[in-house]
DNA sequence: GTTTAATTTAAACGAGTGTTTTAATCAAAC
DNA sequence: GTTTGATTAAAACACTCGTTTAAATTAAAC
């Protein structure tokens, strides 16, 4: 089998690095091919479609990131932890990415907020039913560590983090410029990381305007 | 001149819509038309290209909103004022939109985010360039308001901001409906928007890691 | 009422898309 | 060495896209 290394592992390798900077439909399945150096062709033999060979890019990031992001939770102390230290339980198995592949991090942090944001829910219907555990896991875990929230503000609470997340990451490269012409500030993907933290950790313990005159 | 009402009109109306519900790269001219009921190359005729269209559509709110915005954040009292409040400010200004078209309010943050995220940067460049003004003026109300808090963080917090509104409002209705399902909780934009102040409010105004121990 | 300009229309253009087809090529099994 | 099955290759297919063209129509000016 197999030319010189995998031609399916060379469009997936390919396919990624355009996805997460240019977003899927802006990406031509011709312009994956000759950035992978194979034929057109072999990604509707390898992948069926250019639906399913999008799926399969994510899969590859999920399957290492939702078990190893779940085990970090796991592996807390179950007292005194704050939302800080939940979310900061997140960055190992995030960074542990870039082992993966060359700017991993960044590309799967990308990926997942072209996902949400593209595709109009189908993409969202895939996380949730494939990883859909693993979520439940880490909800539960947020919930039993701000317990004068009530479970409905959790709910939105998590999506807003969601949103903060997925949105950053999307405009990430675009910030930076940014952040390092206006600021002199020349921030990593894990810098952009610890600096978010705070954040929706503070967004998320807040009292509940509602819960407090219950 | 108008065969009936402003054909100019008529493709915005239909194009503003689309694109909020779709996102701009997949909204054809041709799906813009056939629902505004006009000739395909009127948009051509009218607006030039489809860029200048998009621009057209985002300017038609953001000329409305930024000065209404920024005299509500200018009419506040000068003392005391709580990001909350700073937040809590731009609501009425969000809502008024909804006066201007029906959904007026979910329609604009949904294309501006869309804007924001897709076309890549250009669409990022004419809001700066065009509003620019409003924007300082509100990241300067910010800033005084939480003097702890360094400039560069700021930036970035705000953009996190960005990020969860956008976010939440362009998948809105889909989290409410999983809201009634799930916890029986039945809101509309307006209860979203009051729910979403107290967590970027908290997230913005959080004390910064790096400037305790400056 | 004729002229003039603005607008609308239908049709085509040229480029780009994902996908399919058919033949060529390759590696291994017998 | 031949056969077999998997993979690669080049080409075409059937669209869709934004844009342009040129004629038809409409509205306003004189």
């Amino acid at each position: 089998m197999a030319s010189r290394s995998d031609t399916k592992t060379r469009i997936l390798d390919a396919a990624e690095k355009l996805f997460a900077e240019r977003g899927f439909s802006e990406t031509s399945l011709r312009l994956i091919t000759s950035k992978a150096e194979v034929n057109l062709a072999s990604v509707n033999y390898h992948y069926g479609s250019k639906k399913e060979l999008i799926r399969a890019v994510l899969a590859r990031y999920l399957d290492v990131f939702m078990p190893s992001a779940q085990r970090a939770i796991a592996d807390m102390p179950k007292n005194g932890q704050t939302m800080d230290d939940i979310f900061g339980a997140l960055v190992q198995p995030l960074l542990e990415l870039n082992k993966l592949r060359a700017d991993g991090t960044t590309v799967f942090l990308q990926l997942l907020g072209r996902g949400y944001i593209e595709s109009q829910g189908h993409l969202r219907w895939f996380i949730t039913t494939h990883y859909g555990g693993h979520l439940d896991f880490f909800v539960k875990a947020v919930a039993s560590c701000v317990p004068h929230v009530p479970q409905v503000d959790i709910f939105w609470r998590l999506h807003f983090t969601l949103g903060t997340v997925v949105f950053t990451m999307a405009s990430a490269d675009a910030l930076n410029e940014i952040a390092a012409a206006d600021f002199d500030e020349h921030n990593d993907i894990e810098a952009v990381i610890r600096k978010v933290i705070p954040y929706i950790a503070a967004g998320v313990s807040v009292p509940a305007p509602n819960a407090i005159l219950e």
